[in-house]
RNA sequence: GAUCUCGUAGCUCAGCUGGUUAGAGCAUUUGACUUUUAAUCAAAGGGUCAUGGGUUCGAAUCCCAUCGAGAUCACCA
């Protein structure tokens, strides 16, 4: 244990010793907070003679019998006035001599009452006429200190320590919490806009006893009573559509999903996804409905349609550009790739220095030349349309266009942020998909789709036509509040376990 | 999984072409101070230099291994 560990136990035991409980289990209930006395304080119209608040205290500055603190609430941070005489009005100084001034501690939890005044510098401030603490901080606080000309000094910055310790990152890092608050936020604009046009917010099944709905190695678990493998799901499409074929006109999920890959700054094991379902539109319809959804996301988090990303603005402003996968990849290999079969596609790979290898069919081909080379050049939000049939199992093949399907992406800064089809509801067509995909797993590609009969079931049963999309909430969040690491977006980001913990 | 970079006090960092007892600021402790604001002034304490091994008369510093983190790449959203 660190000295200034042991000083702050040592304090515990003479707060009890002189009748302070460090953990008082009795309600402090406050009646404002340091942003409300700020908007509102105004000495001549609105004085506010009897306030009281609570907060972490944040910083002291003790000048004899009079000391000015921060206390630090959810709001933000208020400058306190704390005199000895006036917490002290007997004899006894010991509140303010011992009490305040020995045994408190930076990061304590403390009540104040008092009155608001304007000090000489001007500032707003809280004159405290009784203080209580709230509860007792054993372990030091990083001392963050920002100087009159913003200059942040000291910044608690090691990214190990902040994803480790996410609840002294947020305490100290106030943009941090304010990044959380944008998800959060981003999250209810989505949630209020379809629920508004009546879908219905439904909860699936994590644990699968087939995982499906995507390409991807899962997380297997067992279940004891059952003996039975279960998988983390993927994805939570498959499930989803099974609701519409129950008769929902519309239904959403915001769902956790599990890959068992590699992690990177795009990248968790356990990561965000909504799904919507829309009974009788396609995915034409979808295109116009996203891009409103994200443009009101936009307004609602910054008050306008453009967004600051890196040394970029992204503009979310209707329309969006759309382009045919292969109108992109001619944009910006000026290759024309229509028509050609798999011995073309993997000869322009090679002349266009795209990676590929033999496992690759058709329409991996095309996707790879498309990632290589056009997808990093989207920064503004861009539709891509009309992907090859061979890699979207799930979507209707194209009313126009043999060997296309109806899907959707959204790239934008340079990642997909949403992809979507008009639903392939046509049993056959879906079953003849699922087994091409197990004669790629048989080629050698890990991820392709299996076989779900129960799902196969339901299409037979009949599922109306229908459009879907799936929004990466992380991604979008990482755009939305200008953060270029997905650790940046997720409370708890995974992490190796840290050793010695116990120990300390 | 591969490559590169990093790990020194509670926090942020210096020291790294090997050489007295490993330094600084903030924080902590003691003292002074009744309107300060990165408060100030005076003094003090605080370190298995990530861990283990090696080279050397001598290692925070050089080498190897391990653990943890970040970046890039691969796989993917």
């Amino acid at each position: 244990m660190s000295d200034q560990e042991i000083v702050r136990r040592e304090a515990l035991g003479k707060l009890r010793e002189l009748g302070v409980e460090p953990y008082p289990a009795a309600a402090f209930p406050v009646t404002t907070n340091s942003a409300e006395i700020k908007a509102e304080f105004d000495p001549e119209k609105h004085p506010m003679e009897d306030v009281v608040l609570a907060g972490r205290l944040m910083s002291v500055r003790v000048m004899g019998k009079a000391s000015f603190a921060e206390i630090q609430d959810s709001q933000g941070r208020i400058q306190i006035y704390v005199n000895r005489d006036e917490i002290c009005p007997e004899e006894d100084k010991t509140l303010y001599n011992e009490v305040f001034k020995k045994l408190l501690d930076i990061g304590d939890f403390i009540g104040v009452k008092g009155r608001v005044f304007l000090t000489r510098t001007g500032e707003i401030t809280v004159h405290v006429v009784s203080l209580t603490l709230l509860s007792k901080t054993l372990h030091p606080l990083p001392i963050v200190k920002v100087d009159a000309e913003g200059q942040v000094h000291d910044a608690f910055s090691d990214p190990e320590q902040r994803y480790r310790q996410r609840y002294v990152d947020l305490v100290v890092n106030p943009e941090v919490r304010n990044t959380f608050i944008q998800r959060s936020k981003m999250i209810r604009v989505m949630r209020e806009f379809m629920s508004s046009r009546g879908y219905l917010e439904v909860e699936t099944p994590i644990l699968q006893p087939l995982y499906g709905g995507a390409l991807a190695k899962p997380f297997k678990t067992h279940h004891n009573t059952l003996d039975m493998t279960l998988f983390l799901r993927i994805a939570n499409e498959l499930y989803l559509k099974r609701l519409i074929v129950g008769g929902f006109d519309g239904v959403f999920e915001f769902a956790k999903n599990f890959r068992n890959e590699g992690m990177s700054r795009f990248h968790n094991p356990e990561f965000t996804v909504m799904e919507l379902y829309v009974a009788y539109q396609d995915c034409f319809w979808m295109m116009d409905f996203y891009e409103e959804m994200i443009e009101q996301v936009a307004i609602a988090l910054h008050g306008s349609t453009e967004v600051k990303v890196g040394d970029k603005v992204i503009d979310f402003k209707r329309p969006w550009k759309r382009y045919t996968m292969f109108e992109a990849i001619q944009e910006y290999t000026g290759v024309d790739i229509t028509g050609m079969n798999e011995d073309e596609l993997r000869k322009t790979a090679r002349e266009l220095h795209v990676p590929i290898d033999e496992t690759m069919g058709k329409g991996k081909l095309i996707d790879e030349i498309f990632g290589t080379h056009a997808e990093p050049k989207l920064i503004q939000p861009t539709f891509i349309t009309d992907y090859p049939v061979e890699m979207s199992p799930l979507a209707k093949k194209h009313r126009d266009h043999e060997g296309l399907v109806e899907r959707f992406e959204v790239v934008c800064n340079a990642k997909e942020i949403a992809n979507a089809f008009t639903e392939l509801n046509d049993p056959i067509d879906q079953r003849q998909r699922f087994e091409e995909q197990l004669a790629l797993g048989k080629r050698g590609d890990t991820e392709s789709m299996v076989l779900d009969e129960d799902f196969l079931r339901s299409l037979e049963y009949g599922m109306p036509p229908t459009a879907g999309i799936g929004v990466g909430i992380d991604r979008l969040a990482m755009i939305m509040t200008n953060s270029d690491s997905i650790q940046d977006v997720i409370f708890f980001p995974q992490m190796r376990p840290e050793k010695n913990i116990a120990s300390e």
